[in-house]
DNA sequence: CCTTAATTGCAACATTGTTGCGTTAAAAAT
DNA sequence: ATTTTTAACGCAACAATGTTGCAATTAAGG
């Protein structure tokens, strides 16, 4: 595949997400860099780094878009676990070792699941 | 509370969604309506169903919002049921009767479930 | 039929995300 | 250390989605 180059861009937002306990929208991502690079440079940014499995994409309840590091998931690169967002302070959680569990008619072809609980968390509640 | 009335781009907003199979999106809405309404005046409609109890949003796994009727939920109206969208031809179902389950830490105050599993539907598998 | 206020259309705006293209700058090669 | 290559960038433009203000329309009750 393509190589791929260190910028200041790529290094800083990927620091800003690895050092966040919640995951980060393009907005919230696009104020902490005040300026550093254009907008649309973080969208790209953002974009190489799932493809390199650093990160991944979360589409919150309200169909807000986040994104969070990879941690528990490096190893088998499993996003099926559970996220919680909170309704106050609008915060997504990644709640790892916690996997859900369903049951569907056979007639489905089940590849990933998305489940996410809402409510508050624990700062706010 | 607001004294609501019957209009035509309503009613057939309403007839549409409820004779679906799967949830619908603003613009099949309004690709569907050719031209009876304003758009405004759809996102609107949908917002008013909702308040009626008549119809809930969904936010699909890509982050495409969809309006589906509400049946199965009109007693104590709980959503907290499971979608399934379909990642082949881009439909989503709501699969009534089927509650997820889980655990978290206590420290989370839960008060809506949003569960969405993606893969084939019946239809593309 | 008349009244009133819920609903609509239109224009304008905001946000989010994408694309093309010429320029800049990592990082490998010399 | 300098040159070369091309990944990554900034900028402008565009597209899709959703919201708001306001004047005009119209459903529904009296």
């Amino acid at each position: 595949m393509k190589k791929t180059r260190n910028t200041i861009a790529k290094t800083k937002i990927r620091d800003l997400i690895f050092s966040s306990s919640t995951a980060l929208s393009q907005s919230q991502i696009q104020n902490s860099l005040k300026g550093l690079c254009d907008r649309v440079t973080i969208y790209r940014v953002l974009d190489r780094l799932i493809e390199e499995g650093l990160i991944h994409k979360i589409v919150n309840t309200d169909g807000i878009i986040k994104f969070a590091s990879c941690h528990s998931c490096s190893a088998d690169h499993n996003h099926n676990h559970i996220h919680f967002s909170c309704e106050k302070c609008k915060s997504v959680t990644c709640i790892d070792d916690v996997e859900p569990s369903y049951h569907l008619p056979e007639s489905y072809k089940v590849t990933e699941a998305h489940f996410t609980l809402s409510g508050l968390c624990p700062m706010c509640s």
